[in-house]
DNA sequence: GTCTATAAAGGGATAGAC
DNA sequence: GTCTATCCCTTTATAGAC
C-alpha cells in the first residue's frame, strides 16, 4: 500500500509543472530559481535536490512537449487527409496543445530565440525547420491541388499562420469563454475565407 | 559652423539606438548595461552621464515610438475612410511601423507585459485599451455596414489581426525581399479573402 | 564625455546538518 | 526531501578623477 506522503517523483512533476507556469508568465530569465522555489514552499536550494540546475529544468519541459506535439504532427499527415483537411487538422492539434500544455507553447514561444544559441538547445532549430518543411510542403501541395490560391507567398502564409496560431497562447485561458474547438474553428474560418463578407451572400 | 565631433545630444541618441537594437533581439532583462556599454565603446559609468538608468532607456524609446503610432493612427481615422479601407489604411500603417522602428515594435511586443507590472511603464496598458477599442469599433462597424462577415468573434479577430501584424517584427527586415507595403498586401489578401481558391475562380 | 574604482543587491549553485 | 549557511559571480548604479 503506497504511502499517503507524496513519492519523491511525484513532488518532482509537482515542482516542474509550478516552474513552467513561471518561466511561461516571467520568462526564463526573469524567473529565479528562488521564485520557484517559493511558488513551490520550499527553500533555494532545496530544488537541487531534484533538478541538476534552472537550465535542465527549462530543457526537461521543452524537449518533453516538442516530442509530443511532433508526434501528433506526424500522426496528423501520416492519415494522407490531402491538404485542405491536413491544414485543418494541423491548426486543430496547435489549438489542442495550447490547451493542454499553454505554459510549455509560451515558452517555446517565448524564448526559443534566445535559447536555441546554447548547445544544449540546438533542438529548438531543428524542431522549428521541421515544422516550417510540413508547413511550406502543406502549402505548396494545396495550391497545385487548385484548393489554395495560387498567388500566395508560401513563405510568408506559413510565418503567419505559425504566428498567429501559437501567439494565441498568451491569451487563451483554458476554461474561458471558447473552448479550443472554437478558436480553431473561428481561426480557420480567416485563414481559409477572409473576413469579408462574400458578394454572393 | 558645427564642431566636427559629435554633440552630446547626437551621442546620447545613438547610444539610444544602438542600446534599441539590443533590447530588441536579447530582451531588456537580457541585456545588461554592460552589453550596451561596449556595443557603444565606451564603459558602462559613462552611460549614466547621459542617462539616469536602464529603465529610463526603454521608457524614453516606447513613450516615443507609441506617441508617434497612435498619432498615425488617429489621422487615419480622422480621414472617415469606411470601415474597409480604413483597416486596411491601419494595417499598412502597422506594417510601415515595423520598416521604420523594428526595435521599438520588438521591444512593445516582447517586453510590454514584463513592463507594464511597474507603474512606471502603465501607459502601455493604456496604449492597449485604446489599440483594441480602435480595433474592435473598426471591426463591429465593418459588420454593421456589411462589409465584414457577421458571424465573426470580434475580440478574437482583433487579437488574430493585433499579433499576427506585430509578430512580423520578428522576422522583417527592412532591405530584404520584400517591402513593408508588399507583406502588407499580402497580409491584407489573407485576413480580407483567405487562403481558400475562390469556386469562381 | 569617458574612465577608474567600487558599493550594494541579486542570482545560481553547493556542502553538510537534520 | 528540506533547511541552514554561504560562496562566487553578475549586474545596476555611484563618486570622483581626468
Amino acid at each position: 500500500m503506497p504511502r499517503p506522503k507524496k513519492t519523491d517523483s511525484e513532488r518532482r512533476a509537482e515542482v516542474l509543472r509550478i516552474a513552467a507556469e513561471l518561466f511561461a508568465d516571467r520568462g526564463v530569465k526573469q524567473t529565479t530559481v528562488r521564485d520557484i522555489a517559493d511558488a513551490a514552499n520550499i527553500l533555494s536550494g532545496s530544488l537541487y535536490h531534484h533538478f541538476e540546475s534552472k537550465e535542465s529544468m527549462v530543457d526537461e519541459i521543452l524537449t518533453r512537449f516538442l516530442d509530443e506535439l511532433w508526434g501528433r504532427y506526424q500522426s496528423i499527415t501520416e492519415a494522407d487527409l490531402g491538404p485542405r483537411n491536413t491544414l485543418e487538422a494541423i491548426v486543430v492539434a496547435s489549438f489542442e496543445a495550447i490547451d493542454k500544455h499553454r505554459a510549455e507553447v509560451a515558452i517555446f514561444q517565448n524564448d526559443s530565440k534566445h535559447l536555441s544559441r546554447f548547445e544544449r538547445f540546438g533542438y529548438l532549430e531543428e524542431r522549428n525547420v521541421e515544422f516550417r518543411k510540413l508547413w511550406v510542403g502543406l502549402l505548396e501541395d494545396g495550391i497545385a491541388d487548385g484548393v489554395f490560391r495560387g498567388d500566395l507567398d508560401v513563405d510568408l502564409v506559413y510565418r503567419f499562420v505559425r504566428d498567429t496560431v501559437w501567439v494565441a497562447a498568451h491569451w487563451y485561458r483554458p476554461g474561458g469563454p471558447l473552448s479550443a474547438r472554437e478558436v480553431a474553428e473561428q481561426y480557420l474560418g480567416i485563414l481559409l475565407d477572409g473576413i469579408s463578407r462574400r458578394g454572393d451572400g
